[in-house]
DNA sequence: ATCTTTCATAAAGGCTACGTTATGGATCCT
DNA sequence: AGGATCCATAACGTAGCCTTTATGAAAGAT
């Protein structure tokens, strides 16, 4: 699907990421975690109202849209929010509508004659 | 619908909101409308390589999803970033993972004393 | 070792998103 | 008027999301 001016890789990304926070449940599982570090699968379930393999699917398309990590102690998985993540892709979507996402990884050439700020 | 104050219904207008920017194409339509005021329909068609009518669906999506607005001259279409609600749904989410969407005017009580650990 | 708890995965079905093609309505042009 | 352009909608097929039920692997408890 690459496209012309295309902001390739990191477009993908971004669509992954809203991907996963564009379900209600989802959302839910995020407000949760925000509330604390950490949280175990099963109480998140409980949370949800949803059953454990419902849920256990939803995390996976949570920890693809690097939008939670997971960290297993025992038989026992913690869930927590990947905010560095979360925080690097809404930055990402900022300059996208602010700039057009013309520069998205280009470094600093100073080859500018019209830039207006820095 | 669309209660105004609504947690639930703005739990449910984000996912939407989300699920508007959860596709490569319409991230697509989003970058391009960035960088001008407005654009017709048939323009941002041309430049996704996408048919017509499926650019047409593509906006419905976007603007049920709050993140574009149309606005019709004769038999033309004008597209346009809606800023104000994007901006709107950004700090939405960002109050939810912040707090969790509870408490937002919090007093700093310091009265850490009962931290419950089970 | 046996049983229980915690979580993941497989299989299967319903529902919705995505995409193409065809058509129609409205506006502009001649 | 007739034709051309711009856009929306309908009909339809495919692919993928969401959900349930059943099963399995791994660690803790007895």
């Amino acid at each position: 699907m690459a496209l012309p001016g295309s902001i390739a890789a990191g477009a993908h990304d971004l669509s992954v990421h809203f991907e996963g926070l564009a379900n209600p449940t989802r959302l839910m599982i995020v407000e949760r975690l925000a509330t604390t570090p950490e949280l175990r699968v099963s109480e998140l379930a409980v949370y949800c109202q949803v059953s454990q393999p419902l849920l256990s699917w939803h995390l996976r398309i949570l920890r693809k849209a690097q939008v939670i990590t997971t960290r297993r102690e025992g038989r026992e998985v913690f869930c927590s929010l990947d905010r560095e993540a979360i925080a690097e892709h809404q930055s990402q979507f900022t300059r996208l509508i602010a700039f057009g996402g013309e520069q998205l990884a280009e470094p600093p050439t100073t080859n500018s004659i019209t830039e207006g700020s820095s």
